[in-house]
RNA sequence: GGGCGGGUUCCCGAGCGGCCAAAGGGAUCAGACUGUAAAUCUGACGUCGACGACUUCGAAGGUUCGAAUCCUUCCCCUCCCA
């Protein structure tokens, strides 16, 4: 069997490492410790997380012991990097709650149990930091001069970086050395863009303990236009299915670039590379198709994909009805003369306003049951909500509508 | 603290008293073509009971028949000096 650094590196995950060799040999030495750090910014971790977490799943799988760090602490601070503003700040309870939704969604794709992963807030250790220990056992081991050259603040130096940013860097490496002492954790993942805050942590390692520590990044998630993937017209693609139906979760694998469907199956499934060159190499299609039943089976359920499978094959093969579409269920009472067809629209949010609506009627991008909607004079009849109908916008929305 | 230059619709970015709901580009949406792909072409792109009305050009006041454009105060940002 080849090491996880192998396999990894086969699949296109690396991005960069600190020690090529060593990290080699310390992976094929036995179980290692490894950490990787979630800032907990939004209510659900996305699309863009995801390629992490599966690195975490190869790894545990071959193994070695995961620790989910859950940057509760970091939080409050805030990554610059990538960023060319400041971000808002946020409160003490928006990233509570966010962190706790981000433990629950992580226990589905690590193994938490006796003796694996293991999950951490760094809120535990950097909330009540001591400001004038801190700063003299970690920043005095920075140089300011070596963090202004770093790539990650190229971009803040023109447009402006506060002085709580510029600390991001000297909190992230604070916790990988406090885990490196509490864990023996030797090693930090993160994505790539995370190269500079790791590197600041192995030094401080190096400086603090004399001790040895390794980092490795992955390749960010782009198409093949270099542009970031997981985000659509209405934001992030969502690991909940609160914010992310699993519908519309395989719809979005469902339609990713030909160019970029070998490259999805390497890095984020689990399907043997020959099994991804002969799937690709039959039918891009047919691949597609793989990419977002898997990745909806993994996220979601086995049950979602095949739901969404299924409906994605009824819809688009011609049928009519599909389980699993988003849908809208109206109360009858509210609506004895049917619907008017604008209103309908905006009721599932299938347009911002009823211009949009009106607009979208006029040219020719909606339909009810297959049938093209002429004018935005048509209601929808009770007795169609009855029966439910099914409201296509453009060739791949569908949204059904119903009488509750 | 002093000085310069700025803040325009989702983003970039023109406009600098009426012809401005505001050029151009990007993003987005729809249509055609396709394979639920890409590329290309076409149209749309503040809101509404829509050949009209209403609300926008950092905020609040003011001048004017008329302001994104002029004046005042305030807020924020860049740069230079301290």
């Amino acid at each position: 069997m080849t090491s996880v650094y192998d396999e990894l590196t086969a699949r296109g995950l690396i991005g960069q490492s600190t020690h090529d060799e060593a990290i080699r040999e310390r992976l094929a030495a036995g179980p290692a410790t490894f950490y990787i750090g979630f800032d907990p910014t939004a209510d659900s971790l996305h699309v863009g997380h995801f390629l992490t977490i599966m690195a975490m799943a190869r790894m545990q799988r071959a193994g070695h012991r995961p620790i989910a760090l859950i940057g509760g602490g970091t939080a409050m601070i805030g990554d610059p990097t990538g960023k060319t503003d400041m971000r808002r700040v946020m409160t003490r309870e928006e990233i509570d709650h966010n962190a706790s939704r981000f433990k629950d969604q992580l226990g589905r794709f690590l193994d938490f149990g006796a003796g694996g992963a293991i999950m951490v807030n760094n809120a535990d250790w950097l909330a009540d930091l001591n400001y004038i220990g801190f700063l003299r056992e970690v920043g005095s081991r920075f140089s300011v001069n070596r963090m202004l050259t770093a790539e990650c603040y190229k971009a803040r130096l023109e447009k402006g970086l506060t002085f709580l940013e510029f600390n991001y860097m000297l909190m992230q490496s604070y916790d990988f050395l406090t885990l490196y002492r509490k864990y023996g954790c030797q090693m930090q993942l993160g994505g790539n863009d995370q190269w500079s805050n790791i590197i600041g942590g192995i030094e401080l390692i190096r400086r603090a303990e004399g001790a040895e520590a390794f980092g490795l990044t992955f390749t960010l998630l782009t198409t093949s236009a270099g542009k970031k993937m997981g985000k659509t017209e209405s934001g992030a693609v969502w690991l909940d299915s609160a914010k992310t139906s699993p519908h519309e979760f395989f719809q979005y694998w469902r339609n990713v670039d030909d160019a970029d469907v070998k490259r999805c199956l390497y890095l984020l499934t689990f399907l043997p590379g020959d099994d991804v060159e002969s799937v690709c190499a039959a039918d891009i299609n047919r691949a597609k198709e793989t990419l977002a039943y898997e990745l909806t089976a993994a996220v979601h359920s086995r049950d979602d994909a095949d739901r969404a499978l299924a409906a994605a094959r009824a819809l688009f093969g011609g049928g009519s009805d599909g389980g699993g579409v988003p849908a809208t269920e109206i109360p009858a009472a509210d609506y004895p003369d049917g619907i008017g067809l604008i209103d309908a629209l905006m009721l599932a949010g299938l347009c911002a306003s009823r211009g949009e609506g009106r607009r979208l009627i006029a040219q020719g991008g909606v339909s009810l049951n297959g049938v093209k909607a002429e004018n935005d004079a048509r209601t929808i009849s009770p007795e169609e909500l009855r029966a439910g109908v099914m409201i296509r916008k453009g060739k791949k929305i569908f949204h059904k509508m119903k009488f509750a």
